[in-house]
DNA sequence: CTCTTTGCAAAACATTTGCATGCCT
DNA sequence: AGGCATGCAAATGTTTTGCAAAGAG
């Protein structure tokens, strides 16, 4: 996934481009990691010094409704990226010290045998660790 | 893990036996399944009307730190159980309408490979769905 | 011009902290 | 008695909502 792809996908679904949509998703395309609201408004911040929160959390929440963002919480704070590795399911390492992600192809669920007695609907798979520069 | 574990643990640390103490744990040892801080206080406040959210994230808190309980995020809200299936490590299916958990003896870190440059130090692996009660 | 998006203000929650009092051991 | 536990009050942090004004197509 990338900025123009994902403008594309805001316009098909009757959204509209504006100058902040673009940063906020240039700035997720840049960052290849987790990245928290506080993240994303302190850079744009820069640009717009009169944004609000109200604006990122509406925006990243539309974003990740429309499958642009992927999200996760971590240590209680919601946080977000591009979509990596196109549409095709996959999940994550990440890194706990700069989050920092790098998609995985294993999927857990595929070899997980049949329940009874429950339905399963989703599973959240990822694995905490330490990149290369922050060991 | 039961409530007498639970209580000599604490005792263990260094830290006293409350009769809240107790009620909270009692409560868990009941729930089989994850429950929120609301629910707790919600429960206690029938035998201490003045009962406060402090003690309770507070104690929750503390029995997490000392491996009594175990934890989880779902929208939002920190939920915590007993930990269940002893010592031993394993994972959960969690119904995503009533909280209850089941335990599940397969870890995907067994069969996943060395990834170059990233040092794994843990990882979260929850399976959600709808429990036979609630289909 | 019309409808979406944004900012503002405020509210709604969730969680934490300092301090004095109360309760286990 | 001594030290941990609790309640109170208040602060802090996160996220949501209603509404009027600004901006995109």
């Amino acid at each position: 996934m990338n900025v123009t792809i994902a403008l594309q996908r805001l316009k098909d679904n009757g959204y509209k481009t504006t100058y902040k949509r673009e940063k906020i998703l240039h700035f997720l395309q840049q960052q290849h990691r987790y990245t928290s609201v506080k993240e994303v408004i302190n850079h744009l911040k820069k640009d717009y010094p009169g944004l609000s929160y109200e604006t990122i959390y509406r925006n990243l929440a539309l974003f990740t409704e429309l499958g642009i963002l992927e999200k996760t919480e971590l240590d209680g704070e919601k946080k977000f990226q591009l979509r990596c590795g196109g549409e095709h399911h996959h999940h994550h390492l990440i890194c706990i010290e700069c989050g920092k992600t790098q998609p995985i192809e294993n999927c857990p669920m595929i070899e997980m045998p049949k329940v009874d007695g429950f339905s399963i609907i989703d599973h959240k798979f990822e694995i905490y660790g330490l990149c290369d520069a922050c060991q």
